[in-house]
RNA sequence: GUAGGCAUAGCUCAGCUGGUUAGAGCAUCGGAUUGUGAUUCCGAAGGCCGUGGGUUCGAGCCCCAUUGCUUACCCCA
């Protein structure tokens, strides 16, 4: 008989105890913040039809899916012919589930269906793992968990402000202080496209403009210049997006320049922009200031920022962590007509999502993951012989009573063992009782951070483990 | 889909232009020490060098193929 060797699916990955404990500890800290802000949990089925994933992420999204072969005898339905036109004709036949790639669109799929019996707006929080048939690099994994939260049902840009602050409550939440929080308006993105002349396909410029921290400006000219811009239209590009100074100042200049380029005013009023996406960022930033915001410095209106091609219509968002190499560890941003595509129209929502992979990432390399989560047990009891290790099991009803999670060493080993146990697993105490504390009906207690020792009775020992 | 890199002990890796018996650190196990770990010392065990072919007197090393992992690009979290 050969034995093979295990192994697990490309770009999946498991998690021993001690990470899972500390990426519980940043879920933790994402969900409370979604609670804290009054959002509800929602979880969807791992499976969706085909007909729901399909189309809503674009050719590339489509191949990136993961389809599950129906069940039993798959080929019935397909014929000879079929298999001779190809993949795109037998698909359908032997695949009518996948699994979910990402939360946004069964969350669209569930608010539709229960359009009914939802109040509206509704807010709803959801962590769970997504996959893609991806090829995994790093930080690019097929099977990743996503945390998201969206509000369906108003434009009130004061969820667009609330965003921000559940951003800066996380991410000061786990530790992480040296961060900045872009946010653009696919609004200003038009405008400038618009200013540049509407020559060339907007969404080429946004795909190029989104590139420029990462290929420089000459890269972004390169790209427009294949794309069929004008160098004159580039350079143009590079004087607007040029605006430096702090948020309210680089709405005021682009305002300007807008007006300077004679585009038409696009919302009616006589206070603020005549621009919908500078008044909405001129509102976001309203709001947090009457809150009472105060970390503005974390705060950036960045023009370049354009996130892809997706389907945001109105604010976008985007966490850069600055003192590690790291892609963006959060993004989001409006969406008009979220739910359109399964027939409910004029729906629109805002949300946003973490990375929990590359905020673990952030907080291994900055070493701020708290020092005790990575066990669970927090008193090992020695097993001295097969008699103590019997008579003390009140003992460990006892702590396990008090709300302390022990254990008594398995067998009676060698005390060298039963220490060098607790030691690895990362247990903070270890209780003993032998011969000598039997007798004078105490227990000796170690603290194994510290190495000191003290004889107690029960009651003090409890006492001091709940502390 | 495009282009690279890697594959040697449980893990991380050495291994010279091809040349006797393939090494180290960590981890494991045993002992020094029958009541004390992280942090002492001694010892042991551990290998079809990813797989299949080829070149050669001789291959861990060179060539071809194959599988797996990995990095970058496209795209994305």
């Amino acid at each position: 008989m050969s034995i093979q060797k295990p192994s697990i699916p490309k770009g999946t990955r498991d998690f021993g105890p001690a990470v899972v404990a500390r990426r519980n500890y940043i879920f933790g800290v994402i969900r409370r913040t979604f609670e804290l802000f009054g959002y509800a949990p929602l979880e969807t089925p791992t499976l969706e039809n085909l007909s729901v994933l399909t189309g809503k992420y674009g050719d590339e999204g489509d191949q990136l899916l993961f389809k599950v072969l129906n069940s039993g005898d798959f080929l019935k339905d397909v014929a000879p012919d079929d298999i001779a036109e190809g993949t795109r004709k037998v698909l359908p036949k032997i695949a009518e589930k996948g699994l979910r790639y990402d939360l946004t669109v069964p969350f669209a799929r569930y608010v539709v269906m229960n359009r009914g019996t939802l109040t509206f707006p509704f807010k709803r929080y959801q962590i769970q793992p997504v996959w893609r048939a991806d090829r995994p690099q790093r930080g690019r994994y097929r099977e990743f968990y996503q945390c998201d939260a969206d509000v369906v049902g108003t434009d009130s840009l004061l969820c667009e402000a609330e965003i921000v602050l559940m951003m800066c409550e996380v991410l000061n939440g786990i530790g992480l202080t040296d961060f900045t929080i872009k946010i653009n308006h696919r609004g200003v993105l038009r405008n400038i496209y618009q200013a540049l002349g509407s020559e060339g396909k907007e969404s080429d410029l946004f795909v190029a403009i989104d590139k420029l921290d990462k290929i420089g400006r000459e890269g972004v000219e390169k790209e427009l210049a294949e794309r069929g811009f004008s160098t004159q239209a580039s350079a143009y590009l590079f004087e607007l997006l040029a605006t430096s100074g702090s948020y309210g100042e680089k709405l005021e200049k682009l305002d300007a320049a807008f007006q300077k380029a004679d585009l038409p005013s696009e919302t009616e009023g006589s206070d603020g922009s005549a621009y919908k996406g500078l008044r909405d960022l001129r509102e976001v930033q309203n709001y947090l200031t009457s809150f009472g915001f105060t970390q503005f410095d974390k705060l950036e209106f960045d023009p370049t920022l354009a996130r892809g091609l997706s389907y945001y219509t109105g604010c976008i968002f985007e966490i850069k962590i600055n003192n590690v190499k790291i892609g963006s560890v959060s993004g989001g941003g409006r969406y008009d007509n979220l739910t359109g595509a399964f027939g409910l129209a004029g729906v629109s929502g805002v949300g946003f999502s973490f990375g929990v992979d590359r905020l673990y990432d952030c907080l291994e390399e900055l070493n701020l993951f708290p020092p005790n989560a990575a066990t669970t047990t927090r008193c090992l009891v020695v097993n001295f012989d097969e008699e103590a290790g019997r008579s003390v099991l009140p003992v460990l009803r006892q702590l396990r009573a008090a709300g302390i999670p022990s254990e008594l060493y398995h067998t009676p080993d060698k005390l060298v063992k039963q220490f060098k146990y607790a030691d690895q697993k990362g247990v903070p105490y270890v209780l003993l009782q032998g011969s000598e504390e039997r007798a004078q009906n105490l227990f000796k207690l170690k603290n194994m951070s510290t190495g000191h020792e003290q004889l107690l009775a029960l009651d003090d020992v409890l006492s001091k483990l709940t502390q």
